[in-house]
DNA sequence: TGTTAAGGAGACAGACCTGTCTACTTTTTT
DNA sequence: AAAAAAGTAGACAGGTCTGTCTCCTTAACA
């Protein structure tokens, strides 16, 4: 089998995410050994021990652990995607949208999994070649961000195209994310979400 | 000379800052090695390189590189001490209070060795017995900013002791430069600044 | 059914890091 | 001045990690 063919294959799986197969195998182990121990915490013999393939296997599908990296990277910007694009759907108004983000934070850093924000912990534990990558799914936030605002009228334009906003409201959910990682308490998405609503600029300001 | 002696020696060192002595000089190097390249970035070899000294004195007055580090963080958090006691004796009120607070940041990040958050670094990067010790420090943080927040009577006590509103500034200021960090843009502080006047309690909410 | 590629298990090299230990020089103290 | 302590320089052991390579088994396919 050619190269290019293999790498098609691998393409399939990250989207399909069938599993069974080594590459499938390894991208998943690599996600959750990636989100609990850092990237420079976690090995690729620990990340080969869980997925239960081989050394082969991996430096087949992932010429180097960096490459893994950024593969794991991209999965957690498909989720983040799908996160904002959920947020979207449900909300009714910016301060439902607020809400609704302070009460998701909630929930899921209510799961013992939780380790904050993949990206944040990424720029910290990661090699400096990451910090484009997570520079640039901050930007595409900014934007998403932005787009959703135009939908909810109630929050006038504060002439920047909400881009002021989009920016205040990323603040206040990567503050708060350090905040409860440093309190353990989840206090700190309530206020999260009651400060979001009084950023200057959405009707209160 | 005894044991003790020099335990004592290194504390009068560290204090005084008085440079020359290899314990001093070792710290110092730490302290801009553990900053700029982080706790597991900068290695022993590395911090002895540039501080003049040898391994024997590295170890003589550090039993671990560990403990260098805890050094580090009380170094820092003096630090921290001063920035705060040097803000509530120029801040005329809650909102000079923030915008004094933003304006440093601005100052501060753009000179070319800053590299964000000393503490938030050290969450990220060192090991876990460090987390409690940032966890010390954030918590003194926020009761010294309730301290400071009584004397402004502008800003009306929300009944908590300005506990809450203490925990909103931590969590703009650590969004703040974390923003900053990813977008390189010093714009993260001046909304900083305007998002703190507006937390609910403070006078607007 | 026989050939070929994929996969699993793991030894190994090379690099790096912490911490110990030796050899020699400088400073301090008696 | 002599002895003792402190300091410098650096080899070395023991551990970790990434990435290469070999040996063998299993699966796919002609």
């Amino acid at each position: 089998m050619a190269k290019e063919q293999r790498k098609e294959n691998l393409d399939a799986m990250q989207s399909s995410r069938s599993a069974g197969n080594p590459a499938a195998r390894l991208l998943e182990a690599a996600r959750d050994l990636f989100y609990e121990q850092g990237y420079t915490g976690a090995g690729i013999n620990d990340i080969i021990a869980r997925s239960n393939t081989s050394k082969k296997s991996f430096y087949r599908y992932f010429p180097t652990k960096q490459k893994l990296g950024e593969a794991y990277l991209k999965w957690q910007t498909r989720d983040l995607i799908r996160f904002l694009d959920w947020l979207e759907s449900k909300a009714k108004s910016y301060d439902h949208f607020c809400d609704l983000w302070a009460r998701s934070m909630i929930r899921i850093s209510g799961s013992a999994d939780y380790r904050g924000c993949p990206f944040s912990n990424a720029m910290a534990q990661a090699p400096d070649d990451f910090q484009a990558m997570v520079r640039d799914v901050h930007e595409l936030t900014v934007l998403r961000l932005q787009e959703i605002l135009k939908v909810y009228k109630p929050c006038k334009d504060p002439g920047d195209g909400f881009r002021r906003v989009a920016e205040g409201m990323l603040i206040q959910y990567l503050g708060a994310v350090h905040v409860w990682k440093l309190s353990g308490n989840q206090d700190s998405f309530k206020l999260m979400g009651r400060m979001m609503k009084a950023i200057p600029g959405t009707g209160m300001g």
